[in-house]
DNA sequence: GTCTATAGTGGGATAGAC
DNA sequence: GTCTATCCCACTATAGAC
């Protein structure tokens, strides 16, 4: 045996996430993340056939992470309480993780992105009365990842946000309950 | 004069315009661009100097579209439906030209993201009773920009928003009215 | 002062040896 | 399974033509 096993694709997608997490996306590049793992470039290419496929294993990494981070703040609350700790944690990674939680976006959605959805939907329910309330779950989502993203990208200038994030949250899921 | 002047920053700008409408922010490269100039891509550099600048040229570009496409609809309406108008724009704009609408967070706000800002804020005074509700108008403006961003990039999946739009739009602005 | 030509660097991807 | 070698393409920088 010339080449003994060195790499799995876990370990690969694991080195491909610090990657991004010390330095954006761009950082993500074939030489510097088969460097970190001891191999050559081109033996990448025997796990994830190119670049894109990466960057979904990252955004797989990343969704997983966020998923169990609200998971953790839901536990011990509920009704409002817990909705809103569980969208103060999408907040709270968006900010930790800027560039972990930009590449949620730069792939199609996987498995994990189900739980993520699944647990907006389970916290809705106190709050709206309905159970699957999909169109809540979907104008929720979007206040939250709209506003992460604005933050992020600097367009609320110096003056910054000035409350809008919990009057958003309070008018939305007031406006929802009727 | 040996070498006429062929080129000015704003018919650098447009074409750039140009190659990013019709293939994305990657398609923004020196070369091509300077190929529908005419010229060789180092003369682009006299007047940009990197290709940093010339994205926040186009981002001006694509701002200053979007904000007259935002004013043009809410001529000859007021107050609720003067607001549903422009925010329909917004998403309109997101689906007609989704390369240009993900180069407004590409660059630092500049003067044409201020008009965008303030079309907004004038929007929101009649339905929430207050002048420059600066929370508001994060609020909305997060909701608007959350929901274009999640469908761009696909993850609504195959069932789509199922109306989440019209009921987050509606319970947003019926609760900032509180 | 503006443009051309070119050299240098680095990334993604593939072929074929071991 | 991993390697070397290589191709193609992109951005940067600079020397020099006009």
């Amino acid at each position: 045996m010339a080449y003994p096993l060195r790499l799995d694709a876990a370990a690969i997608a694991a080195a491909a996430r610090e990657l991004v997490r010390a330095g954006g996306r761009q950082a993500l590049s074939l030489r510097p993340l088969a460097a970190s793992l001891g191999v050559r470039a081109p033996s990448l290419y025997r796990y994830y056939p190119d670049r894109e496929s990466l960057e979904g294993a990252v955004a797989e990494l990343a969704a997983a992470e966020l998923a169990d981070r609200m998971e953790g703040k839901r536990k011990g609350r509920r009704g409002g309480a817990a909705l809103k700790a569980i969208a103060g944690e999408y907040l709270a990674y968006s900010r930790e993780e800027p560039a972990l939680f930009a590449m949620l976006l730069a792939a199609q959605p996987g498995p994990e992105s189900k739980r993520l959805w699944n647990l907006l939907l389970a916290a809705l329910e106190p709050v709206t009365g309905r159970a699957d309330d999909t169109a809540a779950a979907v104008a929720l989502w979007s206040f939250l990842h709209g506003f992460a993203t604005l933050e992020a990208a600097g367009q609320f200038g110096a003056s910054g946000p000035r409350g809008g994030y919990e009057r958003g949250l309070s008018a939305l899921l007031a406006g929802l309950r009727l």
